[in-house]
DNA sequence: GCTATTATTGGACTCAGTACAGTATTACAA
DNA sequence: TTGTAATACTGTACTGAGTCCAATAATAGC
């Protein structure tokens, strides 16, 4: 498996040190294969974000069209993660001080907020009747999806310790939407 | 100069398709010099927005440390791009059609996200007496940075008519910060 | 003029990512 | 079983970003 392959290596040498073809030939494929299933050797960082994000895709298409288009948020982001255990955090977060580079691994994470917020601002803009590029709706995007992304990063240094991912996300999604509610009506 | 020989290739050729080799050619130094002085490719298209990032540490270190901390954010951001004139637009923002890869320029444009939420967590952990990886400190911090964003980004799209971008920013700052008082005292 | 520092350059290298053609594998039909 | 189509995998060759290091040019200070 070319993940387990790689979180082995990335641990071991270092995210930058380990290179694509030492993680192929762990995992018993040529080169290319990796290709095949990867598009970028960061991806491998971000396996389980990339699925709540995709999670969160699917609940916000399901959202229910009448309720209030912040509780809806909240609601879909809650079925997103919900189910999201403690063994399935982003290994670029537990792990970056084994594997280094913290500016290349950094960015590309923030390569996802971008996609998450798109999917929050067509979702706030298609509820309250605004263009998704409006300076409010962008803001309001933005604002939640970086309070996103705060709630998977504290939950992910709290270690063993930490409770459920939900509730993090739940707790950041209050301190940021509470006051947006006046703002967007 | 660099800068300059770069806008013209990436708007003739688009970004993806120009070589490093040839903005150097164009600017009449090495390959080598032009590492001495960008450390990627990408940082050209973000030179206006990293100038801004830079006068914002300036302007956080130079807050007063009394008033309450979201007014002084809000006056620290104020003066950091108070100055910043219709033509020191990001190119990234808004040739982005022109040269095409909306993906890896926008990726790199997010890495400058996280300096920035960086330096507001730890002027808000300050001033609010917490640490700086706290939830709701991190929360705020990348909301607001979120916001920051938007304005950048709606400004740079506005085109011609758009006015100073002071205001955007100022618009997209309090929608976020007002429901963030409460939460934050 | 001499010297120390800094700017620039050349050359060689690693590695991510792309393109494409060729081969194995599987699935499914007759 | 055989044939066939689709899919998975592989080999090879290439481009170009970014790094490293040593050498040379330019410049500032004396």
């Amino acid at each position: 498996m070319l993940e387990d392959a790689a979180a082995e290596l990335f641990l071991e040498t270092g995210y930058a040190a380990t290179t694509i073809d030492q993680i192929a030939q762990r995992a018993g494929v040529s080169r290319n294969t990796f290709f095949n299933y990867f598009a970028a050797k960061s991806d491998l960082l971000w396996v389980e974000l990339d699925a709540g994000i995709d999670r969160l895709a699917v609940e916000l298409q399901n959202a229910p069209a009448d309720s209030p288009a912040l509780a809806a948020l909240h609601e879909a982001i809650v079925r997103a993660v919900r189910e999201i255990g403690v063994d399935r955090v982003p290994l670029a977060l537990t792990q970056d001080d084994v594997m280094e580079t913290r500016e290349e691994t950094r960015s590309s994470g923030l390569a996802r907020l971008a996609r998450r917020s798109d999917l929050i601002a067509d979702f706030l803009a298609g509820h309250l009747g605004r263009p998704a590029d409006d300076l409010l709706v962008l803001s309001a995007a933005n604002a939640l999806s970086g309070a996103i992304s705060a709630a998977w990063t504290v939950w992910a240094r709290d270690g063993i310790g930490r409770g459920p991912l939900v509730d993090y996300m739940s707790a950041a999604f209050t301190v940021v939407s509470s006051g947006l509610d006046h703002s967007l009506s």
